[in-house]
DNA sequence: TTGCTGACCGACG
DNA sequence: CCGTCGGCCAGCA
């Protein structure tokens, strides 16, 4: 697919609006995947705009490398992303997914164009 | 323009 | 296992 220019919170936005409905992925998977390993903490920065943001962003379905939701506390009312996640069929204790693995989507392995 | 801050991550002791 | 640190870089005062 042809890489345009786009800015790094466009691209995230990109590859968010990419994971598929019962699935989830990291903060860190995105950046790697953008070819800036280290900028993970700018793909929260952008989830965090996302809320303002044209498209629809399925912000609850990015949470950290151990399968918490340490964004929560950013829907406004805390109890939503899990919410959002169970209602995927994902299950959700104590701020952390359950099986986090089996639902893990990465977009470097999924995505193969970059 | 400078200097913080931050929904992260890996390395180190 | 735990705390701390550097790197990453867009937004904001």
């Amino acid at each position: 697919m042809g890489e345009k220019k786009r800015s790094f919170f466009e691209k995230v936005y990109e590859v968010a609006a990419m994971i598929p409905y019962g699935r989830v992925t990291s903060y860190g998977a995105i950046a790697a995947y953008l070819g800036s390993k280290g900028s993970a903490r700018m793909v929260g920065w952008a989830m965090n705009a996302s809320f303002s943001a044209k498209e629809d962003i399925p912000a609850h379905r990015v949470v950290n490398r151990n399968g918490m939701l340490t964004g929560k506390n950013h829907f406004g009312d805390p109890s939503l992303m899990q919410q959002l996640l169970e209602n995927e069929g994902i299950e959700v204790k104590n701020n952390k997914i359950t099986d986090f693995k089996k639902y893990f989507w990465d977009p470097v392995k999924e995505l193969q164009d970059y």
